[in-house]
DNA sequence: CATGAATGAGAATTCATTCAT
DNA sequence: TATGAATGAATTCTCATTCAT
């Protein structure tokens, strides 16, 4: 059952970031050592200089290859729908607070590394419009009240995002039925 | 003009303060260097621990000595009055949001700060639960319709602190508003 | 004629002890800075700290590893002989003597390292038993004239190890017809 | 009773001096800082620049100025007496043994001081020769027995410094009785 | 591929010393 | 005379990174 080389060698780079990833998210991108990532992985300091060309490109990879704005842009696509508005906003902010919950680690490392502001505030604004455009779609079907939808996207959004990651989830029919409760 | 000894040493005291709070919300408390603080106060880093025991000590005074928890609380012993409900309330976020503004650099060492965690979801309890507080008692008076007052004020409370941490502040009349239409 | 790894570890090692022994008799524990052990062992300091977790570490180290007691102990167990009582006590004294030679820089640690007054106190202990021991055996033995054979030992012991210490070694010989002038 | 400017000065300096010596034996030279040496003196940092050079200057004038040279001069004045030369000699021992008493903490610091260690050699050889002039001249007086004179000064002055330095004074009339039994 | 010895740059911290008050 | 704020040079120690094996 042996891997074949580029096999262990993909497996091995996942393996890395894995264990960069948590170690990351434990003691912030500058309070963790290069040292720490590798026991973390099992492995010696030197072999992460054979999968990544420097502490700082470790940090770029996780930032764009486990960044979750694809699967964010996912849910954007999944809106358009003939089911109630109100059922399709939970939907859609319940699966957004699942996929922070999911990411939890990699948001901590959003937050601790400096160079991760940018992306982060990427990340929110692409919520913000998923959110807003849907909610301006069904205004404008008639199906929702005329409400002033950009900001009722980011209160959505920063109610979902601010407790998930306190660790305090919020209840998301709760939160929809208080901003929509006519048509709860 | 010249300062007494103990003045001096206070202003100094202070001073260090400043510096080391700038810099630790630029670069991160683990990013920034103690000649980074004693560059930006225009001093020798030797100096730094004529004030302080160590770097850690630091950061932990200015959490301390620079924490603006009493504030928010002083906003609290506000609420009382005979102004309409959301005219109180639109009042209290924008306090709240000016205190945050206020309060910029010390947040971002908030979330940079490993042992800064605590505090931060104290604080953050704390401004939910004041709000919280004063829906409950409007509710119960009949001014504001029934509602899950917790949710409305985690949700009010996330709206307003995401995005001036994001440096895109929300119009607090419209967050308001657009809880409590029919109020306005 | 490469050295395996392990090999050159356990060799590196050694030869960080050696310089730091140098280093520590020449200048003092506390007079000795790392970078001049190092410099000594023509290493840069930082290699000093993957073999040992500080310079307090060195030193206790080359305390325990490198302290004499166990070939002063052996010394001990070679005293019981048939020949004549001045005889073995001149080999004794000697071959203490020429321990004390060839640790000199240890000794020199001994006496500037504040920790190590302790460990050189046993050391004298031992000594002064170990000679007051067979002096008082062949007292009994009736061997050598009746006397306070503590004394004896202490002021023998004494007298090698200033005089070594000092670099002006004693005769031995002179030394032992001086206290049994009637049985040389 | 105000003390003179003069007398303040001169007071001021040698409770300085007693400040550094008793730190300096407590820590050794290197081990103390100047910081030490002042507190003891309850005084600030700033003011030993008043009265000493530097760091090292204290320690020259503790070792020129406290050195017990002068006194182990004065007992050898004393030697020529009528009284039996054992009687002498124990008497000479003991004082030797009392003035070791009295300066433990200036021997310490003659241990622990690398520039110490010239003094220490010059101590030991003006007490020795000490002892040996006495010795021979009450050899040659036919009073005592022939034997290496300076041997035994040696042994006489090593066995009394030795232990006295280890906090395990000898029975100096013991040590005598044991190399001059006959005489006892 | 993987190791771990070794480096060099820099981090936090200490401390002898100076100097304005 | 005495203080203590301030400095600058070291000191101990850490860590990202390289490289021979």
């Amino acid at each position: 059952m042996a891997r074949s080389r580029s096999e262990q060698a993909a497996w091995r780079r996942e393996q890395l970031l894995d264990a960069a990833l948590r170690v990351f998210a434990d003691k912030g991108v500058d309070g963790a050592t290069v040292k720490d990532v590798a026991q973390a992985a099992g492995v010696t300091p030197g072999l992460l200089y054979r999968y990544f060309d420097s502490k700082e490109a470790m940090v770029e990879t996780l930032l764009s290859e486990r960044g979750f704005l694809p699967r964010l842009r996912e849910l954007g696509e999944l809106r358009h729908d003939d089911r109630p508005a109100t059922e399709v906003l939970t939907g859609l902010l319940e699966a957004f607070d699942r996929l922070l919950a999911d990411n939890a680690e990699l948001m901590a490392v959003f937050f601790s590394a400096a160079q991760a502001r940018a992306p982060l505030a990427g990340l929110v604004g692409q919520g913000q419009r998923l959110i807003g455009d849907f909610l301006a779609e069904r205004v404008a079907a008639g199906e929702l009240r005329p409400h002033d939808t950009a900001t009722a996207a980011r209160t959505l959004f920063a109610a979902v995002a601010v407790n998930r990651r306190l660790g305090t989830p919020i209840d998301v029919s709760a939160l929809v039925g208080l901003l929509f409760p006519e048509e709860g």
